[in-house]
RNA sequence: GCCCGGGUGGUGGAAUGGUAGACACGCAGGACUUAAAAUCCUGUGACCGUAGAGGUCGUACGGGUUCGAGUCCCGUCCCGGGCACCA
């Protein structure tokens, strides 16, 4: 009887659900376990086959950890706010919600196809009232919250007002705007409600700021970095402008060092956790203030990490646009200054980065004094120091520092070495931190740890400078000018932000008309009829916040949701929160290294201070799944430069070497040119262009008049319909030549508008030629495109395909991120249609590393289903029939019984997917060979194979005679006794060399094995009668004979 | 420029410092078949060769450590990703 997944698979899927066989009861009397994808945002198309990657690799794992007796959270839902949602809406004016709830829909669709073992009671999505309900909640948690330096943690913003009203902010030490004046107890009681709310923003971890974002007026939002091309909006190619808005903004940087910290005790992959650390950028170093000769009142502030190479600051150097330049410059240096300046800032950021190399600067003619030995160096300014990042100014350190020593180099400073240890100084710096300190005053024979301390002790001493930390990070802005996400619960009076009351959450999102910011360029959130909060109901009612929260929002807490899902008095009960605990293993894309992954890993340390989230780091463990990339096809369009390169390669160098004397220039370019083609002894001259260009061409016929030329004027519309017979254009050219007519132009407008060129014909001209576009993958085959339906296509009307010689058009293919707009999509539904869930399930699995990015490609597929079909018919005779037999095992079936479940299990621990599916393979073909048909093998086979293809194993568990599910099975043990063999073959290698192979004993001593090697007759041969210097036996292993 | 990954047959990929190329695809030959498909069997890194003997070379390149290196160390090149005058 044949293996059918059709019939089977939906068969088992309506009985796992009728069963509830993935329902995670709150029966917390096992051990647990919980794994977690990041959930997907329900895109319009649909789940790709990327998607399911890493759902299989987690699937895998929940239903082995199952099988080992753990209870297993394994949930999927939905992030289902965010822009494209939103833009369908501002297209089609369906409201997101629906589009989304369509979405969703289908992407269930799909996943259900695959069976997957998620708990579907406990799905979540973002954008349901019932969930950012917490949302908002954990939002006003943060607004109401402070960072506190002394208690290292987040405090009520209660407790920093009554400190106030007792002693003022002096002594507090909490994290807060860089402006935030001290105040005294009066101060503060003095001020007005509006005053102390304006104080207390520039404390709370949420709080409206001024930003700078990049608006879009004409769109009339804010864009993000990659929606911005060139400076103007990649959609639609607007101008964008730098403009300050007020924009909520989340205090992330009070979490720095603990976001640092935590990276050390979670399992997470070492790319992963440094770009993490690259983006908090934590550096460690000092401010030191230089004055500067003969300006008493100025002062040059600079942040350095490297204060013990001050010694060896031998210039100083300044950004072009940096303040004091103006009062320092001497008059003699006023000129070169002044133009430098005026030259620096013609640059653009892209010019000062493609010259990096180039050593540019000026020099004021004023000199810094170094606090340390009160030497005199003179300041430079220079444009590879930017105004915009720490203070403008650099302590130049030739001999520590590549670019301070490039401009060294160029303007003749001295490079001194401030280590014992730095070499080669004359070619190259030496940024090194060993050795002993030389020329450096103070401390002079210490090492960088013992030099660090003494230096800022000494800054911090004499009010030179101090000890400093300074990150990267930015506080993270968290307002959106869009409709499609949470809505902000806060109201404005009298221009302060207040809360609003916690039982009216959840802040549902109003109804508007259009979703488009306002005339006004107010967000649409404004377009709101009547949307008023009213604190009191007889008071008046105050405008809402207008802009919604960013799509990271709701994914920085998702996780506890999946814990208990449907509470209605928290996000989460501390009951659940304390068995579940944290993710055990979170598995995801690595795109989100930085966003996500760090966001969440906020929200949870804050969660984690108020009691809220059980462990400080809520992903014990992550892996990143690879990118399953598309394999995209793209065809070649002709710009007008094709038709005359391939008028002159294809029509008229073949015509005139066959026609004699009239021989085109071999210069024929444009340039040097009037016409596109003129020949020598012809007054006949031709040009090629666009019929749309009518006006051009009467430009030149007025020309060629003129000249007395005869012209010739070909269409590239024409071109593209003749492309594939040039005999009919070299026809043409011929009666023009013999004729006596002074003007040639087809009469009839010619029917094509575009030309397609083959791919393989493309190399014969130069590449611009050729604009590159995408064409649906579901339209070619090999590569080669099906034209009947391709000129279906809007893309194709009215267009030409220039075939290649075989008549076919192929297409160029690229390698590229999976997307519709790129037409690469994949859908997985065709793959379960064709040859079942568990085998698109395997064959994903047996495409390699998960971890590795890969271009989706099905060669292969066929292999993991002649698997299936084997493995099934190890089970299921011909006649349907077949059951095994209760007989003993032999020796070699359990050995190959065991083998696979050392391997495989070895192998889902160490999330090696790929090789599990070849220990099956492998197991089949064993046990095929051998004819095996006993229980005792067959049994545990199944649940082996349960966890990668349950819907197989689901049937071959119930014709093995159970009632219950597969999926609690109990996983088999491995006995390592029936692994043992008697005998052990080692391969002897002389030298290194392997030379032969030699059974022995297991038992064998390697004093025995010696012995039997030496009297081989291939071991003497290749000994060559040299001395048997060392014998090496590796036990178990391998032989080595050292000559 | 800096940081992090990665370079293994025609292809996807295996390989705790211990027989490089498991498993699969593809390809070639064979069986079955009127034929094809499907299925099954055999072979398949390159080169030399006495061709089912035997040998040489092979994991991007050049060195090194080791009895033994795809694996560890140093240098170079190439590909991918991230950051980018970040002091």
């Amino acid at each position: 009887m044949e293996y059918t997944p059709r019939e089977i698979e939906p068969k088992w899927q309506a009985w796992w659900k009728a069963q509830r066989t993935y329902q995670v009861n709150n029966d917390h009397s096992k051990p647990k376990f919980y794994i977690l994808n990041m959930f997907p945002y329900p895109s319009g198309a649909g789940l790709h086959v990327g998607h399911p990657l890493g759902y299989i690799a987690s699937d895998i794992i929940a239903r082995y950890k199952r099988l080992n007796g753990f209870k297993v959270l394994n949930p999927m839902g939905y992030d289902s706010f965010g822009l494209p949602a939103e833009q369908y809406a501002i297209q089609t004016g369906i409201h997101p919600a629906v589009s989304t709830e369509q979405n969703i829909a289908r992407y269930r669709e799909q996943l259900d196809n695959i069976g997957f073992s998620f708990d579907w009671d406990r799905e979540v999505r973002t954008s349901d009232p019932a969930f950012y309900h917490w949302t908002q909640w954990i939002f006003m948690q943060l607004f109401q919250h402070y960072y506190d330096l002394d208690a290292a943690k987040a405090l009520p913003v209660s407790a920093l007002v009554a400190r106030f009203e007792q002693q003022g902010n002096t002594g507090l030490r909490a994290v807060c705007d860089e402006d935030t004046p001290a105040f005294t107890a009066a101060d503060w009681n003095n001020r007005t409600e509006k005053e102390q709310q304006a104080m207390l923003l520039k404390y709370r971890l949420t709080f409206p700021e001024e930003s700078y974002v990049n608006w879009c007026p004409a769109m009339g939002t804010v864009l993000s970095n990659d929606e911005v091309k060139d400076g103007v909006s990649e959609r639609g190619g607007y101008p964008v402008e730098r403009k300050l808005m007020k924009q909520w903004s989340m205090r992330i940087t009070a979490y720095a060092d603990r976001l640092l910290a935590g990276l050390d005790e979670i399992e997470w992959s070492d790319s992963i956790k440094e770009q993490q650390r690259n983006w908090i950028g934590r550096s460690q170093g000092a401010s030191v203030k230089f004055a500067v000769d003969g300006h008493p009142d100025a002062v040059i502030d600079v942040f350095t990490t490297r204060v013990d190479t001050i010694y060896g600051a031998t210039f100083m150097v300044l950004a072009p646009e940096h303040e004091l330049v103006e009062r320092l410059t001497t008059p003699a240096q006023r000129a070169e200054v002044d133009a430098y300046v005026k030259w620096a800032k013609s640059r653009s950021e892209l010019d000062r980065m493609s010259e990096a190399k180039k050593v540019t600067g000026a020099n004021t003619g004023a000199f810094a004094v170094n606090p340390f030995n009160g030497a005199k160096i003179p300041i430079f300014i220079a444009d590879y120091v930017l105004a915009g990042y720490g203070t403008g100014a650099v302590m130049a350190v030739p001999s520590g520092d590549q670019r301070d020593w490039n401009f060294a180099t160029s303007f003749n400073l001295p490079v001194t070495p401030v280590l014992d240890a730095q070499q080669n100084l004359g070619e190259v710096a030496d940024p090194t931190k060993e050795g002993r300190y030389i020329n450096s005053g103070m401390i002079n024979g210490l090492t960088y740890e013992q030099a660090i301390p003494k230096l800022i002790e000494y800054l911090e001493a004499n009010g030179l400078g101090k000890g400093k930390v300074q990150y990267k990070l930015r506080n993270a802005v968290f307002s959106r000018q869009r409709y499609w996400g949470e809505p902000v619960p806060v109201y404005w009076k009298d221009d302060m932000p207040y809360l609003i009351a916690e039982n009216d959450l959840p802040l549902i999102l109003p109804a508007i008309d259009k979703y488009l910011p306002t005339e006004t360029g107010e967000p649409p959130l404004a377009r709101a009829e009547g949307w008023k909060y009213y604190s009191d109901p007889a008071g008046p009612g105050y405008e809402y916040e207008l802009s919604t929260m960013p799509g990271w929002a709701g994914s920085s807490w998702y996780f506890y949701r999946y814990m208990d899902p449907h509470n209605h008095s928290a996000f989460c009960s501390k009951e659940a929160a304390a068995y579940w605990k944290a993710v055990d293993w979170y598995i995801g894309g690595s795109e989100h290294a930085v966003g996500h992954l760090l966001y969440s890993r906020f929200w949870n340390h804050f969660l984690f201070d108020l009691g809220l989230a059980p462990e400080r780091e809520y992903a014990k463990k992550l892996t990143n799944q690879g990118m399953i990339q598309g394999r995209s096809s793209l065809v070649f369009r002709a710009k007008e430069c094709f038709y005359e390169e391939y008028l002159w390669i294809k029509v008229l160098q073949p015509f005139f070497a066959a026609y004699g004397p009239m021989q085109i220039p071999a210069s024929k370019v444009e340039e040097s040119y009037t016409y596109d083609f003129a020949f020598e002894t012809n007054d006949l001259v031709i040009e090629v262009v666009s019929w749309k260009q009518t006006d051009k061409i009467e430009v030149i016929r007025k020309a060629a008049e003129a000249d007395g030329k005869r012209l010739l004027v070909l269409f590239n519309e024409e071109l593209a319909d003749h492309i594939n017979q040039h005999d009919i254009t070299a026809d043409r050219i011929r009666q023009a030549l013999e004729s006596r007519d002074r003007f040639f132009m087809t009469e009839e407008r010619p029917k094509s508008g575009q030309l397609f060129v083959s791919h393989d014909l493309t190399l014969k001209y130069s590449p611009d030629c050729f604009a590159k576009l995408h064409v649906d993958i579901n339209m070619v085959t090999d590569d080669v495109l099906d034209l009947q339906r391709a000129s279906q296509l809007p893309m194709f009307q009215h267009s030409g395909f220039k075939l290649n010689a075989e008549g076919r058009f192929t297409c160029h293919f690229e390698v590229e991120k999976m997307s519709k707009s790129k037409f690469n999509v994949v859908n997985p539904d065709d793959m379960v249609a064709q040859y079942g869930a568990d085998c698109f399930r395997m064959y994903e699995m047996f495409l390699g590393p998960i971890e590795v990015s890969k271009p989706w490609d099905t060669k292969g597929i066929t292999g993991v289903y002649g698997f299936l079909r084997k493995f099934w018919s190890l089970y299921v005779g011909e006649d349907g029939q077949g059951l095994p037999t209760n007989e003993a095992p032999a020796a070699e079936e359990l050995r190959a019984l065991h083998w696979c479940i050392k391997k495989v299990t070895d192998d889902i621990e160490r999330f090696s997917m790929n090789t599990c599916v070849s220990h099956f393979m492998i197991l089949t073909n064993e046990l095929r060979a051998l004819k095996c048909d006993k229980r005792a093998i067959l049994e545990p086979a199944v649940i082996l194979l349960a966890p990668f293809a349950p819907h197989v194993a689901e049937e071959l568990w119930h014709r093995l005679g159970y009632e219950s599910s597969v999926c609690d099975a109990v996983w088999p043990v491995l006995n390592e006794e029936y692994l043992k063999a008697d005998t052990i073959t080692y391969p002897v290698q002389i030298n290194g060399k392997l030379r032969g192979n030699i059974e022995v004993a297991a038992a064998a001593t390697p004093a025995e094995i010696e012995t039997l090697v030496m009297q081989q007759d291939f071991v003497q041969r290749n000994l060559n009668d040299g001395a048997v210097k060392k014998f090496i036996v590796v036990p178990g292993r391998i032989v080595n004979i050292v000559v």
